[in-house]
DNA sequence: AAGACGAAAGTGGTTGA
DNA sequence: TCAACAACTTTCGTCTT
């Protein structure tokens, strides 16, 4: 999730909206749309969450001005806390727009989910573990909605029955992150959890099946943004990266291959045909495979695509 | 000395009988 | 259920810069 200081208004005007989309890429840190061509940022997306950073779920109770909304602990022994619709807050203050539309939702989610009490308190802990896993894996606002949505259904289906409430909310996670094309692997979501890799994976697969959910397939190219820009290389590299990519694909080299190590491979030979070198070891890093497998593909690739690397 | 390369053995998941 | 298999990892020795 980008700072709020890091909020670049539109610099250009609608000519620069004529920028081809496939030259356009979205900036997740910063929730920018850049242009590749001239690196204009040609649009920016709506920074719907709060203005504060909290780390763990405790510090943003701390930090909550107007309270209620996180917490709908709606408890057997506890008294039941409900969502008035006065739009405003605890000392009688207007909500913002944004709060006002965040409390609607959860009102609806209150009403909805009352009725099971075992569902509401399974889904209150669901919520505590994403926003648990959001804060340490970054993910945007449109990512947790989805999760919610995912793991919504997922109880009501009794996907969830029987199984670790975090190991579900990883695997929406998972899964949400594919929907919304900004990919984590499971082994970082895996890092941040304590379930295992296996079993998210298997979470992971019961939802698409049980739920139908429609996951398009990893594309490498979701992957080569987030590698590039974690090296701190330019968008010169990604265009590169990004080209290799689409050849590879035409020369079939992509079949049953880990599209995180393809990435990797294409960002590490776009890197030096650009200048602007990196190692095997440091790529293969930030993209979580090994420097055999980066060996591996860009061996492949400059194999069948017959690219030479000047020195 | 660091980086790149490649061989060999091991691992975890998928597929098909 | 089990074996074969493909892709990837780990480890390690060697070559190159």
């Amino acid at each position: 999730m980008g700072d709020l200081d890091s909020f670049v208004p539109l610099i250009d005007g609608p000519d620069e909206m004529k920028c081809p989309s496939d030259k356009v890429v979205f900036d997740e840190l910063t929730g920018q749309y850049i242009c590749l061509e001239g690196g204009y940022v040609i649009g920016q997306e709506l920074d719907m969450g709060p203005e504060w950073r909290a780390f763990d779920f405790s510090e943003k109770q701390r930090r909550s001005r107007t309270g209620g909304p996180i917490n709908l602990s709606v408890g057997s022994s506890v008294i039941s806390s409900m969502i008035d619709w006065k739009d405003r807050d605890a000392t009688g203050k207007k909500l913002s727009p944004l709060r006002k539309a965040e409390a609607s939702r959860l009102r609806r989610w209150q009403i909805r989910s009352r009725i099971p009490d075992s569902a509401n308190r399974n889904l209150q802990q669901a919520m505590d573990e994403l926003n648990n896993l959001s804060h340490r894996l970054g993910l945007n606002h449109a990512i947790r909605e989805r999760v919610m949505h995912i793991y919504r259904e997922a109880l009501e289906k009794g996907v969830v029955r029987g199984r670790a409430v975090e190991a579900v909310v990883a695997a929406a996670v998972y899964a949400a992150c594919r929907i919304e094309r900004l990919p984590r692997t499971l082994d970082e979501i895996a890092l941040h959890t304590r379930v295992s890799k296996k079993e998210i994976a298997r979470c992971y697969r019961l939802l698409v099946k049980e739920l139908g959910l429609r996951v398009p397939i990893a594309d490498p190219r979701d992957f080569i943004r987030r590698i590039a820009d974690s090296l701190g290389l330019s968008g010169h590299v990604i265009t590169e990266a990004m080209k290799i990519v689409d050849s590879a694909r035409h020369a079939g080299l992509t079949a049953g291959k880990d599209p995180a190590g393809l990435a990797a491979a294409a960002v590490y030979l776009a890197a030096h045909i650009v200048g602007e070198k990196r190692t095997q070891k440091e790529v293969a890093a930030v993209a979580g495979v090994t420097e055999v497998t980066v060996r591996n593909r860009y061996k492949e690739i400059i194999q069948f695509l017959g690219i030479t690397v000047a020195e």
